[in-house]
RNA sequence: GACCCCAUAGUUCAGUGGUCCAGAACUUCGGAUUUUCAGUCCGACAACAUCGGUUCGAAUCCGAUUGGGGUUACCA
């Protein structure tokens, strides 16, 4: 008993999918992943959910690398650095879920289904329409063995869809809120295998979390949903399921999900912003959760050390920055001695690699050295200093402005590179397809971004104070002229939608 | 809509049946210190969502209601 308990070593992962920008609700269930890890002694591990072909990048997915080792997160086992699990990264064990999956298939717990996505919107249009839940009706079931294996050797593309009790009620237990119960008419017969022959989370994760020997799984309260199908195929697998342990879930001040339309959520704000790492992490740390004596402001391996799951609050925390600016500031002051602090201010915004950006921009512009510090100062700083009325220079109304800003924001959420000839040309087009001068459209933008109406150029600043500052800036604008109603919101989308806009 | 989760000040937490007319931090507002600002110190405002039950006793346990959130994909 005793030697059981010593090998049972407690393993936790941080899984997230390389899509878009590295999120501070990635960083967040990170942190509490490691803390719960280390404190038991155990390992955590970092695997890349990078199943989803379309959307996933290697950039992102460095990203997430520098951004979770930033903010001081290290992991013992991971795509980058290995271990005796691996691979880390899913697109690399497309085998190993084949061979699940047809395992499943084999023992009747799973099934062929060929029907395409029009089919099946039609057929949850069908049921919404008769005022039904909309669910998969089982058609793939119906299908003959005999006729499966005709169209499947026919090159016909298919999918493969997990069985599910028709009735009861499912059980499980999670570590923070107890018993658990779920209808199973509840639960879809979920897609295991895309047609592309890629898993989905559910069949990657249960199929990773098992060989990776996970004993912990700790993650976002929006995946308490999915648990009886995880729940199922562990019993399918005949395997025993880890720990299932679901965290709030950060939230917007409106108190909705964090999203990155409503907040900066990317890791790189906030370093672009001059946070210190160990102050944002300080900060994650008190989402949900305080030290024993109440003190606000700790290091990691001071929470790691009093770290306890069970004192995780489940309320969902606002992410506001109210507070993490206070504790930033704190850092600062305290944690730094004077050439520490040289050395992360110039590291933060005299780098050589920020300089080089920034003198091409100034040398010609420049009478006098002294003239470097305001005519810089908008590169080097945080949100300008603007209000409605700083919009009203110019030719355009302040309707256009708040319709031209809310474009542009969408419009760069697309851009998929960061440099001035990608911006020329994405923002070229919208000021065409908005039938403006592009000179005029991007005089708001110009304002929300420099906080001025003059300075270097627009493109080369915004390639100076990177994606992740320019969409904050835009979105400051919008709220100083007025952030569209939801009822105008709905209506720019619409129009949005019908420019002609290509993705570049 | 259905299902699931959650509920202490504007925000983040403490509180796990009596020591709670609820404790701290941020924010805001006063005051002190400082040439100014920042900081620091002192102080003030401010909450157990509602209703019912269990109990000698409830912020704490149970139920209902209300509110918020999530899920409802060949995205994770």
């Amino acid at each position: 008993m005793l030697l059981w308990i010593i090998t049972m070593t407690v393993r936790t992962r941080v899984a997230p999918s390389p899509t878009g920008d590295p999120h501070v609700g990635t960083a967040y269930i990170a942190l509490f992943n490691l803390c719960f890890a280390r404190q038991q002694g155990g390992s955590f591990i970092l695997r890349v959910e990078d199943t989803d072909q379309k959307r996933s990048s290697k950039d992102s997915e460095q990203q997430i690398f520098d951004s979770l080792r930033w903010l001081g997160l290290e992991w013992d086992e991971g795509p980058d650095i290995g271990g005796e699990y691996g691979p880390y990264r899913q697109s690399e064990r497309t085998q190993i879920y084949q061979r699940h999956v047809q395992e499943l298939v084999r023992a009747g717990h799973a099934f062929h289904c060929f029907a395409t996505a029009q089919e099946l919107d039609e057929m949850r249009r069908e049921q919404m329409s008769r005022g039904e839940t909309p669910k998969y009706d089982g058609r793939g079931l119906a299908l003959a063995a005999d006729e499966v294996e005709r169209r499947i050797a026919a090159g016909e593309p298919h999918v493969i869809r997990m069985k599910v009790p028709e009735e009861g009620v499912c059980h499980f237990e999670d570590m923070l809120r107890g018993p658990i119960e779920i209808p199973w008419s509840q639960v879809d017969m979920q897609v295991l295998l895309k047609a592309d022959g890629m898993p989905t989370y559910h069949l990657a994760n249960v199929v990773d979390d098992h060989l990776m020997e996970i004993s912990h799984v700790i993650r976002g309260e929006e995946w308490i949903n999915s648990a009886p199908k995880h729940q199922l195929l562990y019993k399918y697998f005949d395997w025993e399921m880890p720990q299932l342990c679901h965290m709030p879930l950060l939230r917007n001040p409106d108190k909705s999900k964090l999203s990155k339309r409503k907040n900066p959520t990317s890791i790189n704000f906030y370093r672009a912003m001059g946070y210190m790492p160990e102050a944002l992490i300080n900060y994650l740390g008190r989402m949900g959760w305080s030290m024993p004596d109440e003190e606000e402001k700790f290091e990691l391996d001071e929470m790691i050390a009093h770290f306890d799951i069970g004192n995780v609050h489940l309320g969902g925390p606002v992410f506001d920055t109210e507070k993490l600016d206070w504790l930033n500031g704190r850092w600062i002051r305290e944690n730094l001695d004077e050439h520490a602090f040289g050395e992360r201010v110039v590291e933060w915004a005299f780098n050589q690699d920020k300089l080089r950006q920034i003198i091409p921009l100034v040398q010609g512009r420049v009478e006098k050295f002294s003239d470097l510090a305001p005519m810089t100062a908008y590169l080097l700083s945080g949100m300008p200093d603007i209000d409605e009325c700083s919009f009203e220079q110019g030719k355009l109304d302040q309707d256009i402005s708040r319709k031209v800003l809310q474009y542009a924001s969408w419009r760069l959420e697309d851009v998929s590179e960061w440099n001035t000839d990608v911006l020329y040309q994405a923002l070229n087009e919208l000021a065409k397809a908005m039938e403006l001068k592009l000179k005029d459209m991007l005089l708001p933008l110009f304002i929300a971004i420099t906080g001025k109406t003059s300075a270097p150029p627009l493109f080369d600043s915004m390639v100076v104070l990177g994606p992740y500052l320019v969409r904050a800036r835009i979105r400051n604008g919008l709220e100083k002229v007025g952030t569209p109603s939801k009822k105008q919101l709905k209506k720019l989308e619409k129009e949005y939608r019908t420019l002609d806009l290509t993705v570049s």
